[in-house]
RNA sequence: GCUGAUGUAGCUCAGUCGGUAGAGCAGCGCAUUCGUAAUGCGCAGGUCGUCGGUUCGAGUCCGACCAUCAGCUCCA
């Protein structure tokens, strides 16, 4: 028999003289490996431990600490889960269950439903089942064999799984005691590996995702390595529980919203000045860039939706109303069809282009009750919207331009792009497949020139076009989409754009749709949570707090209240009687950003006493140093 | 929109078996004038989400509706 040759990741080599399995390649290098051993990657593909390797290969050995044995862990802890409900429910019936980005869930169908009541019990039992250490088992299995141990079983979700597995795909289960889940794998090697899982809620999910299906019980869970991870997780989520922008919102009284304007926001003093200050630096930005912003009617009849499509395709979602005299109308759902017809006002030359337009105008959804929630859906919104009507040889230069800009505007807020996704031509499509090729290619150039990471999602652009969409990451590691790059090529064909080229022929443009914040609701919610309500500086609405020890300092007090607000401070007093940790504690919780003690001391010596809501108590500072400091940050972002 | 849960003072929440509603914080008043996360005492505050039903009597039981929350579907 020829020998079996395995390439390690540290470039040696291993030769056996029989086939192997990983285990017992882990085992080969040291014991400590093969305890610590979850998984393997064989050519690239992760594999159980004891699967057959019967030729050459390249072998790394998933322990712990590779992000892959994570999703086996998490992926077999839903097995474990699994097992549990099975042995408290005897009538629950499974359905799916993946390791998701976070944890993992499965989908469960039991009566009465599982609630967290539950969890203790079945969490019990988890431990248990991790105590008896069984192995898992894979078995492949031939379609027959499948349908017969799930009919057995009773399991008729599996059934219909197995029914919608491709001909010819492998079929197989997994065994670990009494317990058999069909499933592709990898697994662990045996359930005593489980040191630290946690079940975390449970929800109503369709059957196969469609909502005309009966609903099964999602049970959501999540586990890690080790118990220290775990618990680092679960203090997270707590802290974005704290950090939650509509519990934020009322304390700092930004916004109130009322159940007679569901899915709309009142903005408070101090929130409307926010919103106003991103509004703001945005048009700045944007007029710095070349655009030229405009303000659109909100209401039209209902011609321009049928011209531009939403009639056809969005009318379910968009605020209709009928006038006196039956003409129909509705409320904008978006700002695009505005443009198209403020380019198509008057002949256009190729010495406009690129023609960039920018609007902030307030737009409505008619969004389902249930998808309501908070700043993150609402059914009145604005976005930092603008359309940019080019030349198809202009994409490239356009869009490096605006990737930039992207970068720019999300660097100032401190965060970074967790992921690119380019979205390519889908199975249907309008225009020439060459026209979008090249577009694709301009994209992709244009994401690589300026260095960004991108996944290509094959297919999944829209029909009108392909389009760029950034996922940004917060201090919490949480991901969050926000701007969106798109090409269009429907819209100019609805409404017959055209311009005149350099050879004085009429061409259409194309037309991007790009938006950096996204909506400015969404957007404040994620700068709120991502702030934890600690704004910096510039954007914080109340930007400083003085303080004073007791009423004898109130006309220093007052003459540094006013210095602050001739420097176009941001400024409140607190001169009530109460004790100075009182009032430390008051402008703590809510979140004013510099406070200023003055008592004795400070009035003598012309100080203030500054407390940062970041970095905390700064000790005494001359007033001027204070004020250099806090005009200085106050305009940090223009 | 669908499934489930929730809705009691401005906020967070208690309210047992159906018998006229309670706390802490916030607010207001008085006293205190104090050095970096809560000074003390007092007062006031309620259509128990809305509408209807059962009952001698409903915050409590039943129904419908509204809103919110967790998901699902959706998010042009």
């Amino acid at each position: 028999m020829a020998e079996i040759r395995i390439q390690l990741p540290d470039g040696s080599t291993k030769t056996f003289d029989r086939p192997v399995t990983p285990a017992e390649v882990a085992a080969s290098i040291g014991s400590g490996l093969a305890k610590a051993a979850l998984a393997a990657k064989v050519n690239g593909n992760i594999v159980d431990l004891t699967h057959p390797i019967t030729a050459d290969t390249e072998l790394e050995i998933l322990t712990s600490k590779s992000p892959e044995a994570l999703e086996v862990l998490r992926h077999s802890c839903t097995h474990l889960m699994a097992q549990a409900v099975k042995r408290l429910r005897r009538d629950a019936m499974l359905e799916d269950g993946p390791p998701t980005e976070e944890g993992f869930w499965y989908d469960i169908k039991t009566d009465p439903p599982l609630t967290p009541e539950d969890f203790p019990a079945i969490e019990k039992e988890m431990q248990k089942i991790t105590k008896e250490a069984l192995p898992i088992e894979r078995k492949v299995l031939t379609r027959e064999e499948a349908r017969q141990l799930f009919e057995e079983r009773g399991e008729k979700y599996k059934l219909d799984l197995i029914e919608r597995i491709p001909e010819g795909d492998t079929i197989s289960a997994y065994r670990q005691g009494e317990f058999i889940d069909l499933c592709r794998g990898p697994h662990v090697p045996h359930t005593g590996v489980f040191k630290a899982f946690k079940l975390l809620g449970v929800a109503g999910a369709y059957w196969k995702g469609d909502a005309a299906n009966e609903q099964l019980c999602r049970v959501k869970g999540t586990a890690f390595p080790t118990r220290q991870e775990l618990d680092a997780y679960l203090k997270m989520l707590e802290e974005a529980k704290r950090r939650d922008h509509r519990r934020l919102g009322r304390e700092l009284e930004l916004f109130m919203q009322h159940e007679w304007a569901p899915g709309e926001i009142f903005w408070l003093p101090k929130g409307n000045l926010m919103y106003k200050l991103l509004s703001r630096m945005m048009s700045d930005l944007c007029r710095d860039e070349g655009y030229g912003e405009v303000f659109t009617p909100l209401l039209f009849k209902s011609d321009l939706f049928e011209v531009s499509g939403h009639w056809e395709h969005f009318r379910e979602d968009m605020f209709l109303f009928e006038d006196k005299d039956e003409t129909r109308y509705a409320l904008k759902p978006m700002n695009c069809p505005s443009h198209m017809l403020i380019f198509r006002e008057k002949k256009r030359s190729y010495r406009e282009l690129p023609l960039r337009i920018h609007d902030q105008g307030v737009i409505h959804r008619n969004e389902p009750s249930g998808t309501l929630s908070g700043l993150t859906r609402v059914r009145q919104f604005c976005q930092d919207d603008a359309h940019i009507f080019l030349a198809q040889e202009q994409i490239e230069k356009e869009i490096t331009a605006l990737i930039g800009l992207v970068k720019r505007v999300y660097a100032l807020f401190g965060m970074d792009f967790a992921k690119v996704f380019l979205s390519t031509r889908p199975g249907s499509y309008l225009g020439e497949k060459e026209t979008w090729d090249q577009a694709e290619q301009a994209l992709a150039n244009a994401i690589e020139s300026n260095k960004l990471q991108c996944t290509i999602n094959e297919g999944d652009g829209a029909f009108y076009g392909p389009k760029i969409d950034f996922i940004v990451r917060d201090c919490l590691g949480r991901e969050w989409q926000t701007a969106t790059i798109q090409l269009d090529y429907q819209l100019p064909a609805r409404f017959g754009l055209r311009f005149i080229n350099r050879d004085n022929e009429e061409e259409m443009p194309v037309v991007v749709h790009r938006a950096i914040f996204g909506s400015f609701e969404r957007f404040f919610a994620i700068l709120i949570e991502h702030y934890g309500g600690n704004f910096p500086t510039w954007l914080a609405p109340v930007q400083a707090r003085v303080l004073t020890i007791s009423e004898k300092h109130e006309e220093y007090a007052n003459e540094v209240h006013r210095l602050l607000q001739d420097a176009g401070v941001r400024v409140d007093t607190d001169f009530s009687a109460e004790k100075i940790g009182a009032k430390i504690r008051e402008g703590r919780m809510k979140r004013i950003t510099w406070l200023l003690t003055v008592g004795e001391k400070e009035a003598a010596s012309r100080s203030v006493s500054v407390r940062s809501q970041t970095e905390g108590d700064l000790g005494s500072v001359p007033l001027d140093d204070f004020l250099e400091r806090i005009s200085r940050e106050k305009s940090a972002a223009f």
